[in-house]
DNA sequence: GTCGAACCCTGCCCCTGGGGCAAGGTCAAG
DNA sequence: CTTGACCTTGCCCCAGGGGCAGGGTTCGAC
């Protein structure tokens, strides 16, 4: 005969543990001493690691409760289920750490492996850090937009960053940010752009090509995402 | 521009638990569209998969919060500490595994390895599966009440069964519990274990001898704990 | 042009698995 | 005879949302 505290650190439960197994109807109420203690028996004991265990598999208590009266072959099935159950669990956290080590890290956790394989060649070319987050975050819009499309954007911008004319163009946008807006190679950067792009559209047919001016008119909405010189070149380009 | 259902999509949780994060102040609620709705940047989508990834990590909302402004090596320092928190956690979880690997079948879930090892001892030497739980709850209540002792009581116990005439004894009363309470073998029993007793107490001195009868005062308050014959033996050995 | 599906809004109460604290009664040791 | 460690009931609190009510909106199809 044991007191509630005793049965309680046997168990490796908490005394308010079990009472709330009580109100649950986890463990049956034992009888009291002259005192009204409760008195438990090694039966109690018993029941109480069974319900310590499964509770620590994160059965929820309800379902425990069916479990301790179900027959034997119910509850080593019901045990097979949750030890599943908790074998997924432990790979979900595994990949909980992978995403852990990536917030340390790259943009690996908000963008699709290829588009964060994208940022990366950008980061080798020189591209500026606040160029590539605008590209990030351009990125981001158009996965939750259209995660197809944008899966196919990514393959055609990829092929077309080998192109060093596309990329001698795009590192001077970049670089035309910091511009005054009376720059005088603004007209000839924006002369250059629009031979390129004439050059190319008549190749590539069906659909829109995606350049660096489509992500700054979805990050639009960002501060800082344009800049005097970029207004304006946009006015050459579009005059 | 995106809505609530998109961003929370793309971030892998629920509209819910993005409305959530707003009351607690863990993503700041956005600008608002002529009719009310909620509208999201790439920014917001950065910090909420950041929300996220800590949230799975099973760091408390509060303590997200703090995180999210605080500087970068402070962030890097508690990204290490809740991945090891992770692995600690990823370790547990195998453990509860061992445990429902053992829930399915001994008794080592619920007393201590010598003793597991002794109930495994008595289940060859051919002792009834009632006499066994009596054992076991028996030993749950010795290490209850004072597991140091138990420790010591086992040990010798796992001696003693060692001893032939002390495995016969054992095995007699165990068989002796279906006998009528007349039954003639009775007295003969009781002689015999009492000479046994009588030699074996010379031997060993400082610590009361555990015995069978001890296991029995202890579980006696368990429904069928003991036996007209039981009872009869005990009068006998008492006499 | 209108209909239905799929969104969005706020507000409220609900759940689990206990923890904490209050305001007592009890027990064992010194 | 006190002191500290137990035990009792009862009540309110927490995270992290889920569910539902009772509305408004938007978008595409027909």
């Amino acid at each position: 005969m044991i007191t509630i505290g005793r049965l309680a650190d046997y168990a490796g439960v908490t005394v308010k543990a079990v009472r709330h197994y009580h109100e649950r109807g986890l463990l049956p109420e034992p009888g009291r001493d002259s005192s009204g203690y409760r008195r438990y028996t090694a039966e109690d004991a018993v029941q109480l690691i069974k319900i310590r265990t499964l509770a620590q598999a994160g059965v929820p208590l309800a379902r425990i409760k069916d479990l301790l009266d179900a027959d034997p072959d119910a509850l080593a099935a019901a045990v097979a289920e949750i030890d599943r159950d908790v074998r997924d669990r432990i790979a979900q956290l595994r990949h909980v750490r992978d995403q852990l080590a990536q917030l340390r890290g790259g943009d690996g956790l908000f963008v699709s492996p290829e588009v964060a394989a994208h940022l990366d060649d950008l980061r080798r070319l020189g591209v500026s850090e606040r160029q590539i987050r605008l590209e990030r975050d351009g990125w981001i819009l158009m996965q939750t937009a259209s995660p197809e499309d944008a899966a196919l954007w990514i393959a055609e911008k990829r092929e077309l960053i080998a192109d060093p004319e596309f990329r001698a163009l795009y590192l001077e946008h970049d670089a035309a940010y910091d511009w005054p807006p009376s720059d005088p190679r603004l007209p000839a950067l924006a002369d250059r752009t629009r031979r390129w792009f004439a050059a190319h559209h008549s190749r590539s047919e069906t659909r829109p090509v995606h350049d660096p001016a489509v992500a700054r008119l979805a990050a639009r909405t960002q501060p800082g995402a344009s800049s005097p010189a970029w207004d304006r070149l946009a006015q050459l380009m579009a005059g």
